[in-house]
DNA sequence: GAAAGACCGGACAAATCTGTCTTGTTTTTT
DNA sequence: AAAAAACAAGACAGATTTGTCCGGTCTTTC
């Protein structure tokens, strides 16, 4: 059905604990956490019940395995993605909003899982918060480093740059179901990086 | 106990329908949708669930009628702080992220609500979406206005760019609980600013 | 080949969910 | 003052929730 690879719902589940953790994926990420309820996903896994407590303790547990999961394979692609990608410094940084594009093209986008349990969970579940700041560090990471290589003065504002543009198209193509907003953020996060680096040459 | 005016949940509550709406608006937006039931609502509402019943025929057109009423409020505070504020054209278009700081600065801040309601229901919950897409028109709306009045070339992409700055500084202050990201958002929107109106200049 | 673990199917408990209904009191309107 | 509407308090129904437990089957591993 969906051959993106950006969602742990796509790998092909082999053992039932997979198969849990790809049924539990796609009804968390399309549904919502809390509306998904346990029952649901057996059905779609097509597994027992005492199957899910056996490796899973709590519904909880299981959110946070999907939300890891689901990260980990969103970052593997990205980056992947991004490594398969040549050209200068500059153009290598700018291609996360081309990436992004591609993100947002397939029919089965549903914004991202960070976010959206962040949104959904908010006061008080640091369990999240923390697993979606975890996520956002391994990209802010990715950024700075893209940042020195480019010699742009300060990295981390122009990170932080990066990351308001990057989290600003998903929410918006989440919204429009328009893709293109990943293009009207890659124009702001080049003129940005024009500016700082005319500044530097200024200095 | 909350006095920034931008919440509904602020507003002092006369009727029961008001308490209602109150601690709804309370409630959905910090624990979230789902996760709220009609008896923790009735509970901080101080009401009978009969009087729930008679001004709501369901848990669903409450939630859309705070969302409504959300959006409201909300918006009456930002356009209000935006229009006390004078200055050039320019400068007051940029004083929307003046004004986000302000609202990300506020203790009680949890992100927008209509970010955070689609987030959560996400896929086939078109009532939700359509209220978010209203919402984000006002918000459209004054800001090609004041893209005319600024002259910039490309009204349209200009704020569509606006948009993608806003929600994510939105979503990144409520991660982060950082408020500084508005500024963040502001420099790229200067830049944006800066280079539409620059090649305006040269044609 | 035997032991161990993974898995199924479903009953079951206890709590919680939304929504209805009844009875009676308070407040507002006419 | 009388009629009407709004509200309180709570019982109740029916469905759904998470999580436990039991008995039997299958597969892997040693």
């Amino acid at each position: 059905m969906e051959t993106a690879g950006w969602s742990f719902a796509a790998i092909p589940p082999k053992t039932a604990r997979d198969k849990i953790m790809s049924a539990a994926s796609y009804l968390f990420c399309n549904h919502g956490f809390s509306a998904t309820g346990i029952d649901a996903i057996l059905d779609r896994a097509g597994t027992a019940k005492a199957t899910l407590y056996h490796h899973f303790r709590s519904k909880e547990e299981l959110i946070a395995a999907v939300l890891e999961a689901e990260g980990e394979t969103w970052r593997a692609w990205f980056f992947g993605q991004l490594a398969a990608r040549g050209g200068p410094e500059r153009t290598r940084m700018l291609a996360v909003f081309d990436v992004l594009e591609d993100w947002f093209s397939d029919p089965g986008f549903y914004g991202c899982p960070f976010i959206n349990a962040v949104a959904e969970f908010d006061t008080g579940n640091d369990a999240v918060r923390q697993a979606a700041e975890r996520h956002k560090d391994h990209l802010l990471t990715w950024l700075k480093g893209q940042a020195v290589a480019l010699g742009v003065p300060d990295v981390a504002e122009t990170a932080r740059s990066f990351a308001v543009l990057i989290d600003g198209a998903i929410v918006a193509a989440q919204h429009t179901r328009d893709p293109s907003f990943a293009r009207t953020a890659r124009r702001m996060a080049e003129i940005h990086l024009d500016d700082v680096l005319k500044h530097r040459l200024r200095a």
